[in-house]
DNA sequence: TTGGCGTCCTGGAGGC
DNA sequence: TGCCTCCAGGACGCCA
């Protein structure tokens, strides 16, 4: 499922590949992929468009082209956006949704299991104002500080893990990096999110951008479908403290680690470190 | 305004 | 072996 990590790593990987390069032949083979919902449409206006750079909010993948307008790409589930030199794709790939033919010879192909990914495209005043009213903080930058989660926090009686979750608050958090993040930071996910002191405030944000940098520094985690570029699987499933671990020991106290239903999510947590 | 739940979607796991 | 049910979860709409 990717998440700030996967995307960023996503992005970084792509972003040599795609920057400068123009849209040579665009084939959307899903009409839900796009919005709205007229993939022929979105597939003639973005051919002849040239890439001027690839940037990242949240989960959100952004393509800005020289033109000034953006394609906003968000992987949802299972999205993947595979870089290949050209050649004939695999056959038989029921799951290839689209593919973008660059002006060098190599193709981008967008693979999606559920269907759940989206393509826009869109002019950049829309894109701003599409972003503020879905986006909140960058938990990542250098202006997001201990004091901006508290803000971000402050009055809400959700627990901790669905506060997390909320993508208007705080962007790119999603199930396994919110587990992860809480788990370093000692809180019980059913905590009332705007009931922490300053200090477990504080634990929360180190906690946060430990989770997530560790996810980058590993390429992001592969479960079952996600991949960088290239095609090679993240590392980051092998480090998890607790996501997925139900009834191994915390390597912290060496309690069993325990599953509930949190936010709707499968949430996995110590029972005993996490208070 | 906030929180909780259902929906979309498909593959895999598990039960019978 | 084959069929059926349940589960996974990001974003969004709806309702209380």
């Amino acid at each position: 499922m990717p998440e700030l990590p996967e995307v960023e790593t996503v992005r970084a990987r792509l972003e040599p590949k795609l920057v400068g390069r123009r849209f040579e032949h665009v084939g959307i083979f899903d009409p839900r992929l796009t919005r709205p919902a007229d993939p022929a449409g979105v597939a003639a206006e973005l051919e002849g468009e040239r890439v001027a750079a690839l940037d990242r909010r949240g989960k959100y993948l952004i393509v800005r082209f020289e033109s000034g307008r953006v394609l906003l790409i968000h992987l949802r589930m299972t999205g993947q956006l595979l870089h290949a030199n050209g050649g004939r794709p695999p056959a038989g790939d029921v799951h290839r949704r689209a593919v973008v033919k660059l002006d060098d010879g190599s193709d981008v192909v967008y693979r999606d299991v559920r269907r759940f990914g989206t393509w826009q495209l869109l002019d950049e005043d829309d894109l701003l104002s599409y972003l503020a009213q879905r986006i909140g903080r960058e938990p990542l930058v250098r202006s997001f500080t201990s004091k901006r989660l508290a803000e971000a926090l402050e009055g809400r009686r959700a627990p901790l893990k669905s506060a997390l979750l909320d993508q208007r608050r705080l962007a790119g958090v999603g199930n396994i990096y919110a587990d992860e993040a809480l788990w370093r930071a000692r809180l019980h996910p059913l905590r009332p999110a705007g009931e922490l002191s300053a200090e477990e405030i504080a634990a929360l944000h180190r906690g946060i951008r430990a989770a997530l940098r560790a996810g980058i520094a590993r390429q992001g985690a592969t479960l079952s479908n996600y991949r960088t570029p290239d095609g090679s699987p993240g590392r980051m499933q092998e480090e998890f403290r607790v996501y997925g671990r139900e009834g191994e020991p915390c390597e912290r106290c060496g309690t069993p680690i325990e599953k509930i239903r949190a936010g709707g999510r499968g949430t996995w947590y110590c029972p005993s470190c996490q208070r």
